[in-house]
DNA sequence: ATAAATATAGTTAATATTAAACTAATTGGG
DNA sequence: CCCAATTAGTTTAATATTAACTATATTTAT
């Protein structure tokens, strides 16, 4: 494949990211959160420790600091010392945090959405898979 | 589609990016110049005008004026007033910067090459087309 | 077992980026 | 022509990130 190709192709993918989290930052910030806030609330079942969700979701640990500081203050989670491990902070959605995080999900599933619907079903399979094999 | 469904999807693309930008951060910065600075260098030639810049580029105008300092500070850019509108800046490439823009592309593709060789070329323009029916 | 060396968790301080507000130049409608 | 509305780019204030730090845990050597 020539160089220009596959530049072009790194390009439609970076823009249709972008666009994507330009698209729907305003509508989740109406709903009072912001879009990698959202992020971790999704991600903090299956990561409850920041480190390990700074891991996750690719953005740096610092910022995971910043955001948890938010969102505690919202009472969007909790958090508490992990007795295992004197570092860690064990972290936990409250009730409210969990709705929100389905509210805002659905947001953006459904901006999303609108994208994937000008592609049939089984191009939406094969995209799916052919990014399965580039991640 | 279901709502889980579109979210993998759309985790997918967002972690190939960010992990790709990720990728080649170190060696571009190696080459002196960081990923946004080599996109917009990338894009002079077709977008010479600032507020152009961003529109393409899907970055903020400030971003921006800032870039353009450094580059031209840095003299890979030069910048002129458009007679044509004065309140334009128009921007061209120096000899060295388009130099420096076809090595930090050269990386890139590269480092996009190394994962597209999992596809087939038949693959690459199938993930081609459907993205280009997203974007 | 235990001290030194290394690694890991999270925060803080310095730097870079962005949003919001601003100034200057242009365009379009009365 | 001239005033309201737009557009280009910058500056300032808020936000996020990188780099450096503190505290706890683990590993290695003896």
């Amino acid at each position: 494949m020539a160089k220009t190709d596959i530049m072009k192709l790194w390009s439609l993918n970076y823009r249709l990211v972008a666009s994507m989290l330009g698209e729907v930052a305003p509508a989740l910030r109406a709903l009072g959160i912001e879009v990698k806030e959202l992020f971790l609330l999704a991600e903090l079942d299956a990561h409850p420790h920041p480190a390990a969700l700074a891991e996750a979701l690719l953005i740096p640990k610092p910022s995971v600091t910043v955001y948890v500081k938010r969102l505690e203050a919202a009472e969007l989670i909790r958090r508490e010392i992990d007795n295992a491990d004197l570092r860690r902070h064990k972290l936990s959605l409250t009730p409210e945090g969990r709705k929100l995080m389905s509210a805002g999900l659905a947001l953006l599933a459904e901006a999303f959405g609108r994208r994937l619907v000008r592609l049939s079903a089984a191009q939406q399979a094969e995209l799916k898979s052919l990014l399965e094999k580039l991640g």
